[in-house]
DNA sequence: GTATAATATGAATAGGTGTTCATATGTTGT
DNA sequence: ACAACATATGAACACCTATTCATATTATAC
């Protein structure tokens, strides 16, 4: 709990990260990828989205350092770059989870 | 962890509450309420932002169940709906803490 | 009741963003 | 060299959203 206060950068760099994960499309990539690392095609193709769409995706998840991308031939597998981001989705799943508490009625 | 396969519809949800913690100004009035209830007046004051913004993004917040709003007198003190939403907060500090792997460079 | 303070709401707008389409780059084969 | 496949990139556009300003609501005090 060290971030009791903070300040607007922080906000700023934080909110980035939320702000990635905050598109659909995003978050099932996102999702895939915590699973197995997934090449691009697969990645679209389970997910019922253009190639061209998740490249674009991909390229914000990189440069966030989200996701990493290692080549294998003709094939570029996306995977988790830390384990973080899977305990971020799972707090989040939790929260989401938690009963409705209508204190006045 | 269970996850591992995300529906649409479990990702518009999911991705819904990260997108509201994605701006910046939304984020620092989370974090703010996560360290004690607070007034929308002093939210404004302490962030630098207009009440009206405030009261704008904590409707968003309150309609999420991320906050919640409880008046005392003329005032309505904003607080965690529930304690996730800190260890999510927590979680991509951390993330965002991660030293850079340059694994090819 | 009126006045004042705190918060909320509605409309308008400027800037941002997800998606599509066309095109380029990189890789493995022949 | 070429062809075929996988991925990446750039531009254009339609849609969304954060912010501002004006106005309304709610509560306390007189």
């Amino acid at each position: 709990m060290a971030e009791e206060r903070l300040s607007e950068g922080e906000a700023v760099e934080l909110a980035e990260m939320f702000r990635l994960m905050g598109d659909p499309s995003r978050l099932r990539i996102i999702v895939a990828c915590l699973d197995r690392p997934t090449p691009v095609g697969a990645l679209a193709t389970a997910l019922g989205l253009s190639p061209s769409l998740v490249s674009h995706h991909l390229r914000l998840l990189r440069a966030a350092r989200v996701l990493r991308g290692t080549r294998q031939g003709k094939q570029v597998f996306y995977s988790a770059a830390d384990d973080h981001i899977r305990r971020v989705i799972d707090d989040m799943v939790a929260h989401v989870g938690e009963p409705v508490d209508e204190a006045g009625g």
